[in-house]
Formats: structure tokens, sequence, C-alpha cells
DNA sequence: TTAGCCTTGAAC
DNA sequence: GTTCAAGGCTAA
């Protein structure tokens, strides 16, 4: 079933041999020279058929329109063609192809791990052909987007009934962003499934502290965040490199509230739960200074949470307003950033104003902000492990915290 | 027009 | 100095 391996990956568009990233994600040589004369001679296709042509390595010279529109199906950037001509040098997709290249690299090795254990359901963990991060179908937003704004609209026409009781008072706004919100027992599953792989691992070079076990589960639930993100609602509207920007911004605190947002159900003091479905007890354990506070200002954080009771709904306006955070300097439509924002904020103020507290909405904004201060903690303690030599290399946490020092000075 | 190979140059 | 994705060149 299996076979071949991971890195000979097809072509998207014809299925030939990839030469390498061009113009926004791996392509072969071909349809990198095909994409480049269409867009830098303004080239204009007609099709003689119904525009619906299937193109492979055989068939692709034979109908031009219907090649270049399946490349910009599959996610090739007409703005990475050079107005100016200017050869060499390396453009703004740079980090992109870096992360592709990190998260592709994270799957091959699960992928492989899996192979040594059981590799009846490769498929359902997504190991095999794993889509590209670039890739994405909104073709037609390529041409029309610029400055627009969101504008909200119920697509789905009623929205998945969410777990846990219907309640009153919910816009209809908060329901959408709910019915999208990945299903907590499927990543869980996803990521004891992948443990399962690793403990064989474990098995030769012997068991993994506290430390690295956290460390994998976070890789693990941050790899799970950034494959929701790609398809989620707005998120996907974005510019890839305005998305890089955002997920280099957000990714520790998202790690962070995903966190406590576990914690809030379960009331075991000094106990912290794990994506798994385990208790580890981090009370008494000898942590240095840095660690110390994020521990303690955690605990601090997952009691205020419980305190409050904040439910599903208000936990996923807070994951948008994470995410959606106009503050990064190299962002190119901070308007539609900050229009979702605005459109977050609004819907959480509404649903909180219909609670009996009046000060509701501003504690969960003081959440907000205790969590990004939290984050910064974590990201130094982070630091300073991988400093010591103590994280794992090639990872996709050291590669955002490396990222984020390069986008933001820290 | 296509597609394989060549040259270039900023980021690392 | 090395990388590797840009653009350029050219035979088929």
């Amino acid at each position: 079933v299996i076979g071949h391996s991971a890195s000979e990956e097809l072509c998207p568009v014809c299925g030939d041999r990839v030469s390498g990233y061009h113009y926004g994600l791996l392509t072969c040589e071909s349809c990198k020279g095909f994409f480049k004369r269409t867009v830098q001679d303004k080239k204009r296709y007609v099709c003689a058929e119904t525009q619906t042509c299937w193109i492979d390595k055989a068939q692709r010279k034979r109908c031009p329109f219907c090649r270049f529109q399946k490349c910009l199906e599959v996610g090739m950037r007409l703005e990475a063609v050079r107005a100016d001509r200017m050869r060499g040098g390396r453009n703004k997709f740079g980090p992109l192809y870096k992360l592709d290249r990190t998260m592709k690299q994270q799957r091959r090795a699960q992928a492989e791990a899996h192979v040594h254990t059981d590799s009846s359901d490769l498929v359902s963990s997504g190991a095999v052909n794993p889509p590209s991060f670039s890739m994405t179908s909104e073709t037609k937003t390529y041409y029309t987007y610029g400055a627009n704004i969101p504008h909200f609209t119920m697509v789905h026409g009623h929205p998945k009934n969410p777990r846990g009781p219907r309640k009153p008072n919910v816009p209809l706004f908060v329901l959408e962003l709910l019915s999208s919100d990945p299903d907590e027992t499927q990543v869980q599953n996803k990521i004891r499934q992948r443990l399962q792989q690793h403990k064989h691992q474990w098995k030769k070079h012997g068991q993994p502290g506290l430390f690295r076990l956290i460390f994998h589960l976070s890789e693990q639930m941050l790899l799970s965040f950034i494959e929701w993100a790609r398809t989620s609602v707005f998120f996907k509207q974005l510019e890839v490199i305005d998305q890089m920007t955002l997920l280099h911004h957000c990714w520790s605190e998202l790690l962070l509230l995903d966190h406590i947002n576990r914690q809030v159900l379960q009331d075991n003091k000094g106990q912290l739960l794990l994506i798994t479905g385990y208790e580890v007890s981090v009370v008494g354990c000898h942590a240095g200074h840095i660690l110390s506070s994020v521990i303690q200002l955690g605990q601090d954080l997952i009691a205020k949470f419980q305190l409050l009771k904040v439910d599903r709904e208000e936990f996923v306006c807070m994951k948008y307003l994470l995410i959606f955070n106009p503050d990064g300097k190299q962002l190119e439509n901070r308007l539609f950033i900050e229009s979702v924002q605005g459109q977050v904020r609004g819907a959480l103020l509404d649903y909180a104003l219909s609670s009996q507290y009046p000060s509701r909405f501003s504690q969960l904004l003081q959440c907000l902000s205790e969590i990004h201060f939290l984050s910064t903690l974590a990201e130094e303690y982070l630091w300073t492990k991988h400093e010591n030599g103590e994280v794992p290399s090639n990872s996709l946490l050291t590669e955002m915290l490396y990222a984020k020092r390069r986008y933001f000075h820290l």
C-alpha cells in the first residue's frame, strides 16, 4: 500500500516531477515556465471545450486555458512573478517555503514511524499525499482581492449543532465560528494515534521527560491548528504572506488558550490535563525561575477561567481574536484583519452582554491580555531551552520561535 | 510555444 | 560561501 516515499511529490498541476518551489508551491519545471510566460506576457487563452479539460503530463499542452486555470486553482501565485523581471535573490515567500518544508518533514517522520507500526490507516491519518500549505482553492479571490472588507454570510444555511445544550442569545456569527471549530475528540484521537507511533521509538531511545512530552504534544496541536486554519473562514481569504505573519504572531497564545480551555472543565488543582487525556502533576516539580512563573501564572489564569465559567462560544471568539491580531508590522491587508477582529469583538460583546454580568466582556479581554503576557514568558522559557540545546532541532516550534524573532525583532 | 538547462543574487 | 527560486536562453 505504501511503497513510495512522500519526498517524491508530483506537480499538483500536471503530475510531472517537481523541481522545487515555484510561485508559491512545489511544481514541475514546465508548469513553472508556463506560468511565468503566461503572467509575464499577459497571455489570454481560450478553451475550445467547456473549460474543464483534464490536465496531465501528456495533455498539458493541449489546452493552455485550462492549464493556467489549474495553476491558479492549486495555488500558484501571480504576485510571485516579478513585474520588474529582476533575477536572482529571494522573495517574500521564503518563510512560507520553509514552513511548508518543516511541516512536510514532520509528517514524513510520522508516516515513517507509522510504517514501522501499523500501515493500515495511513490515509486516514493524513500522512499520504498531505495537502501543501499553500494549496488553496480560493482562485477567484486572487483577482478581486484587495482591501475588501469581509462580509459575514451564512454560507452553510444552518450551522452544525454544536456539542452541548443549545443556548439562547448566541449570535449567528458566533454559531458559525463554532460550527467550523475542530472537534476535540477527533484531534485527540489523531494525536493519541501519533503518540502511539512514537512510543515505539521511545522504547528504543528511552522515555521522554515531561518537557519532551509536552513539547511534542504542543507541536502536534500546532500542526492540527495550522491544518484547520488553512481552511477556516476569513483566514483562508488572506494572502499567504499575511497568514504567515498572523501564525507567527499568535501560535504560542493559541496553544496556551487551547491548553487553558482543556483545564477549565476539570478541577484537579495542580494536575495538568493533556490533550491525550493523561494527567500530569506540575506541583512540586523543580522548575527554574521562568518556568515557575509560567506555571504559577498559568494556574492563576486557569482559575480565573474556571471562575468565569468561560464557555465554548467565548473560547472560539477569543481564538479568533488572538489570530486576527492587526499588530503585526508587515501585514499587507491590515484593513481586512482589523475588520474581522472588529466583527468578532462585536459578536463577543453581544454575547457577553446577554449574560448576567455586565463586566464580562472586559474580563474576557483582560484574560486575553494575560494570555499574551504568559505567551511571551513561555516563549522566553522555550528559547532558553533551545539555547541550551534541550529542544529537538528541526522542530516546528523552534521554527516558529525563530520566525517570530525575525518578524518582530524580539 | 514548450520545457530543460543556465545565470543570477538576496537571504541565510 | 551556500542555497535555491527567481528570470533567461534556446533546441525542438
